[in-house]
Formats: C-alpha cells, sequence, structure tokens
DNA sequence: CGCCCGGTCAAACGTATGTTTCAAACAGAT
DNA sequence: ATCTGTTTGAAACATACGTTTGACCGGGCG
C-alpha cells in the first residue's frame, strides 16, 4: 500500500524549519518545498497551519507525556510513601527527555526548542492547545515539585519553577550552537546528556536557595 | 515649534505592540494606526522596519548601558583592589535595569520583554546590532562574573552563563502573561522588582552550587 | 511676494502569505 | 475493466505586508 508518507515529510520539515525559524516566520511553502510536497497537502491534511504545529507538538508531547507518567509511576511507587526528592523528580523529567526515542540525533534538541518556542512567542491558539491537552502530566510534575519543595512559599515556588523552565528551554533550544561556541573557544566536546548532568544541580540549587524575602543577604545590605 | 513628535509617537506605539507580540507579528500599520501617524512616516523617519526596531533597542538600551557602566565603576571603585562579589555584581545589573529613567510605571517591563524577545526571536540583523553596538558593557560584565566565581571551572562556569541567562530571559519574556497567571491562581499582585528580587538569589545559588562533576549524586549534605 | 524644503498624506506598488479550487492520478474492491 | 473514494498537482484566490510615489501643506528666508 505503501500509503503515502507525505503526512511524515511535512511533520519533518516543519518541526526542523519551525525549530530553526519560529512558527510565523515560516511559511507554509518553505515547508512544502523543503518536503518536496505541494502546497496544498498540508491544508489537505492538517486543515490549517495553526493545526500543522498542533501536530507537530502532538507527535512528541505525546509519547514524552506517556513516558514521563511512567517514569513519575516508578519514582512514587519506589520510594513508598515519603514524596520523591527535588533532585529525583527532576531527573526523572530529564532522563525522560533524553531516553525518549529520538527520530534523529539532533531531536532533543529541536524538541526542546519547539517548547521554548511555544512558551514565549505569543501564539494563543498553541498555548490553549498544550493546556488542554497535556494539563495532566503538567500538573503531576508541578505537584511532585511542591511536595518537595514543602519549605517554599506557593509564590516563591511558582516563580522559581518558571526560572527553572527558562534555564532549561533557553538552554537547550540553542544547544546547538552554544556546544559549537564551547568547541571553538575552549575545544571542550559536550554532549546533551553533559548539559543536563550540569543543568540539574544548578537548578536543584536555585531552587533551594533561602528564601529571598527573609534570609539577609551573605553582606549586610545597605538598608 | 511644535517641531513634530510623529518620531516619538511612533516609538512609542513600537516599542509597546512589539513587547506585546513580537517583532514579525507586529505590522507598520498597527504600528502607525496606534500612533495616528501615517503609515509612511516610519519609512520616511527611519528608513524601514528594521532600523525602527533598532531605534526601539537604542533608546532604552544606551541609557541602560550608560547606567550600568557607572554602577560597574562605582562597584569597582567601593571594594578596591577585591573582585565584586557575584551577588554584588548581579545586583549591580538589576538594580541599573530598575532604577534607569522610565518613561512609564510599564517602562521596565516592556524593557526586559523586550531584551527577551531579542535573544529568543532569531532575529539576525537585531542580534547583529546588538552586538557591534554594546559589546562593551556586555563584555565587561561577563569579566566580572569570571572574577566572581574562581571557583568555577571555565566549562561550568560557561555553561552555568547560559543557564543564567535563559532563566532570565525567559522569564523577563514573558514575565506578563506569567504575573497574570499567578493572579488569577492565587491572587497575588506581582511587581518585575518583586520577579528580579526572586530572580537574583536564585540565580545566585545555582552559579554557586557544588561542582555537578565531583559532588556525590544522592542527596549528600551541602558540603 | 516667490521659493523652497521638511513633513504629511492617500494611494499605489510588488511581493508573499494562507487558503481554495478543480482536474488529474492513484489505489483497492467489485 | 470499471467504479469509488482518497491523494496529488498546478493554478488561482483574496488578503496582508513593507515600501515607494507624487501631490500637498505650511512656515522661514531670499
Amino acid at each position: 500500500m505503501a500509503q503515502s508518507d507525505t503526512v511524515d515529510r511535512i511533520l519533518d520539515a516543519a518541526e526542523e524549519l519551525f525549530a530553526e525559524r519560529g512558527f510565523s516566520e515560516t511559511s507554509l511553502r518553505m515547508i512544502t518545498s523543503k518536503a518536496s510536497v505541494n502546497l496544498a497537502a498540508v491544508n489537505y491534511h492538517f486543515g490549517s497551519k495553526n493545526a500543522l504545529i498542533h501536530s507537530v507538538f502532538a507527535r512528541f508531547l505525546t509519547p514524552f507525556s506517556d513516558t514521563l507518567e511512567q517514569a513519575f509511576d516508578e519514582l512514587e511507587q519506589n520510594c513508598a510513601g515519603e514524596p520523591p526528592t527535588l533532585d529525583q523528580t527532576l531527573r526523572a523529567l530529564t532522563e525522560s527527555a533524553v531516553r525518549m526515542p529520538q527520530r534523529n540525533e539532533r531531536g532533543i534538541s529541536i524538541f526542546m526548542r519547539l517548547l521554548g518556542l511555544a512558551y514565549t512567542q505569543s501564539q494563543g491558539h498553541l498555548r490553549k492547545f498544550l493546556e488542554q491537552q497535556y494539563s495532566q502530566p503538567f500538573g503531576r510534575f508541578m505537584r511532585l515539585l511542591k511536595e518537595a519543595t514543602p519549605q517554599l512559599s506557593a509564590v516563591d515556588r511558582y516563580w522559581r519553577i518558571q526560572f527553572m523552565l527558562g534555564a532549561t528551554a533557553f538552554t537547550m533550544s540553542s544547544s546547538d550552537a552554544l556546544r559549537d561556541i564551547l568547541q571553538n573557544k575552549l575545544g571542550v566536546e559536550t554532549s546533551v546528556q553533559d548539559i543536563v548532568a550540569r543543568l540539574v544541580p544548578f537548578l536543584a540549587a536555585g531552587m533551594q536557595a533561602s528564601d529571598p524575602m527573609q534570609a539577609p543577604v551573605g553582606k549586610p545590605s545597605v538598608a
């Protein structure tokens, strides 16, 4: 049957172009010409450009979501009763991302970059789509974070989670470029796993910093 | 003689629209109609849309750059000889941003959002413009960071700086949305100053986390 | 006054976008 | 071989964009 692979070709091309140029900066014509398919194929198979964007996200977010739920299951099972630590929770997340079945070696990088874009570019439809589609694993992650940092106020925790998201999405989204720079400047090779290994302690330390609102600063602050 | 204020009206409108919608998502027609000026005025006064973007950045980045240099001067002067601490350096940066003379109360928010967008949206011309225009204060900030974290290897420092940049740029670029969410969920009002006040300790703690490559992984006490 | 010139304006330019159309090609079942 | 529903193809659609044009206005200066 060889039922046409047009759909996948479009998704592959769209994914890559979106990741490196953003959504509004990527036209359907770029996508279809990169995918070597007819322009009309996008609207035929997906309905609209926005729907294509949703499909691109769904293709990697759904498996990731499943992997993540599974990792969280194991985590909670292993430390039965006690809530998992912050470090364990973060590791469950990052390892789910890294271990996820990739279509190619740049997969994880593209994946991260798209997540960053989704958050950054103010595409109302995308945010709505993601919220009503993947609220469950996201909510679960949030709950785990909450249990792992009982010392934080809700507001502090909220902001620090945003800081973590930012550091992660940003770093991963430009990880290719950053790795090249490092390679040129210091002659050091780096893998995505290396980056993650450095990122997690950074995040955990930031997350557990002493309360900014009551802790005095190291040096007596100039009132 | 009431020399036309068209230029400023355009800059004001552009600044606001860019901040809330991004660059490619904001058309000249939106800008000119918000500013109540003729469409052709943009190309007449600025030459092109890209040049307008540059002008928007220059208008707040140049004073900020000056303020920052001054803050760094004072900083280095005060702790004569000794290099400023990480916390001091970060505070010099953020306080320069916050204290900068604002055109209106949303100024700092817009300013941050635009900086985040500049880093996030892959506008080649913008990055080039910023690099060749404001490389000096940026380089100086990097040098101060280096002196404030002598315990870090070059590679560790490199990655952690990226993490900091990411957390900052990302948070600031979506700060309005994040503040709204917080307002709806917990009924808490937040100012940019609040966010910054929470961000700095997070960054400082992450920056000074124990070396990820030699520290044991489990959950040891903080050595 | 006449002249000029910085600034404004409505209108048009050419190009690129997302989407639609409709005929042709194709597959599989009858 | 013929029919049927699905998928491709080239072309056109309407709209929006950034930019350019040329007419027009209103003071300052000779």
